[in-house]
DNA sequence: ACCTGAACACCGTTCAAGT
DNA sequence: ACCTGAACACCGTTCAAGT
């Protein structure tokens, strides 16, 4: 392996890519700059354009990675779920706990500029697959008869809003709890006490 | 009236907030900056260091305004109110519709970085006077047996997670709708099929 | 007291030049 | 192909100097 290393790096762009989550995990999404990016990676400040468009292309490729992990630990974490509504409030727990294990990361997946989400299609559609997965654990729950049926959209965006909301006042600081767990257990009794169950 | 006008301005702190709080609907408080702050207020980029120590003061100050905004929206959207449960409701909205009428503060409110709120007092104390006004609506509906006893506090911080999440997810464009209106009847298929009541 | 311009150490982005 | 240094137009913040 790794005939033909050019310069410094064969990989530039995964290398950039990962060095851009540990820096967003150190500094949080506003102090990341490129320029800090290109020295930690070892390169000229200029280096990362050869690989990205600007500024806006690493954090919408932060942004897909992301939400792929999202989804891939709603999946995860509902599959130890017994019954529909059980798979749902795991995945629920799931998405929070993303949150608050990479706080950082969570961040630039929801609150970067629009822009982002408009200029790269892969950042909407990698969004768009996390929600399907609620959508699908909804729907579950619906075709099991413990949710009422029909607006199963709108019960997915309701699922949506309350974990969304847990995770935003948690990460942020806002709740009066300094454990994960404390976190976690708050967010069971929110699910607990909103869906009909 | 205006004795004693000096140099450009008799209270330029006080224009300055409000010059800060136009540059935020327009720019973003991302991309809101203290120089050009001080350019559409008219001073050198300087002047504003003697009225705020720095950026995060202004956005601090920036903060407190803001939530005394959203405590006196919650508590007029309430009067209408019948019950406590519909005041606790129609509070829940006027959060709602608070944030998508200033997207921009409600931002900075939320999303600015820890430091503003623990380096800033008055910061803190304005928003926990906002989710004291939001619990004293969940006591009342206690009080009057429409919703379980005990828990005064998790009931209060399950509706913030609520109206936030909705909130977010609406100003961030992650919601299908387009209207205010629609976001609106939205929030209340939320409120309705989450309230115990 | 309040305001100013020059200065410093940073950005993102562009470009001509190197291998 | 990929990388580099110089350059440009911005920041936040500090400081000596003006009224």
């Amino acid at each position: 392996m790794r005939r033909r290393k050019r310069y410094h790096h064969g990989n530039l762009r995964e290398a950039l890519l990962e060095s851009a989550l540990q820096l967003i995990a150190e500094v949080g999404p506003a102090g990341f700059t490129l320029r800090e990016l290109a020295r930690r990676t070892g390169v000229s400040h200029n280096a990362p354009y050869r690989h990205f468009r600007d500024r806006d292309e690493v954090m919408a490729k932060v942004t897909v990675q992301g939400f792929k992990e999202l989804t891939q630990a709603m999946l995860r974490g509902s599959q130890s779920g017994a019954g529909a509504i059980d798979r749902l409030k795991r995945a629920g727990l799931a998405y929070i706990s993303f949150a608050l294990q990479r706080p950082e990361h969570f961040t630039v997946m929801f609150d970067a500029p629009t822009r982002v989400r408009t200029d790269y299609a892969d950042a909407a559609e990698a969004s768009e697959e996390a929600f399907n997965t609620l959508l699908s654990f909804v729907k579950s729950c619906q075709d099991e008869r413990q949710l009422p049926s029909g607006n199963t959209h709108e019960f997915a965006m309701l699922a949506w809003s309350m974990v969304h909301g847990v995770a935003k006042l948690a990460t942020t600081g806002r709740l009066p709890y300094t454990s994960t767990a404390e976190i976690l257990k708050f967010a069971e009794f929110v699910i607990d006490n909103s869906l009909p169950a």
